[in-house]
DNA sequence: TTAGTTGCAAAGGCTTTGCACGCGC
DNA sequence: GCGCGTGCAAAGCCTTTGCAACTAA
């Protein structure tokens, strides 16, 4: 729990029960959700919630920096409330669960100088994958 | 060009025209095509070739691991023929273009075993993000 | 010949949108 | 009360699938 919810209600974020409920579904927890898998949980709490707001709400939480999308290969997005904090994920191929992990280095120094072409790099972005333990 | 066709057919691919004009369009790009792309290249040469089978080509490529499936933060995935080698990309953040380059060490050795949680670790993405030269 | 490939159209999964109602501020 | 947020349903985008006709080997 980082208290996502406590940093938008400073940004000033209008707070509805149905946000306050996505917010919480994401912050509590620790794999990475899809868009429907939050809405699911969140029904679970506020039955009348629909999926339009949900999806309103996790766009809007993305265009804050708040929290990061991850596109998986071709399945659904899933989202990231751990956007404070760098780290990198881990996919199982088969089921899509998503795992943050933390390497050793830096990322950013794997790529030479003589590698970058010009470009100003801001960011990396690192994916392992391979098979969870249900899965292999 | 890295003779793309040339490697599918000495692995028995049944050729066929459509089949030799996926190949083409997408060996002779230097840029990462969505389908639909590579299906526009593909129909001012051979009109009649149907989506469906530019994904069905498509597809197959990706599973003879000619060919990398790659999930760009658009919509539609990409795809890039120059799996035959390992290699990394770098996307402009501005202008969408993308860049392969080449990584100095493995990467997969940047994640160590008390941080694998079970998975069978098998590929690993990198992707750096930052400004072009024409947009910084 | 014959198993594998194609085109068409329809279905499917995920996400966005239009609009009227409802609610936080 | 005002303006943004919500729910519903329908549309949208990208992709896959079922099936009959076709064709490379």
């Amino acid at each position: 729990m980082s208290d996502l919810l406590g940093r938008l209600r400073e940004r000033g974020w209008r707070l509805t029960a149905q946000r306050r409920v996505v917010a919480e579904v994401l912050d509590g927890e620790h794999v990475h959700l899809t868009a429907d898998e939050v809405h699911a949980r969140a029904a679970s709490r506020l039955p009348e919630i629909s999926r339009a707001t949900v999806y309103n709400t996790l766009g809007e939480m993305v265009t804050l920096g708040e929290v990061i999308e991850v596109a998986t290969d071709g399945r659904a997005k899933r989202y990231d409330p751990n956007a404070h904090r760098p780290h990198q994920h881990l996919i199982c191929s088969r089921c899509g669960t998503i795992r943050d992990v933390h390497p050793s280095g830096d990322p950013l120094a794997s790529l030479p100088a003589t590698e970058r072409y010009g470009f100003t790099v801001a960011a990396v972005e690192v994916t392992f994958r391979g098979l969870c333990p249900d899965c292999s």
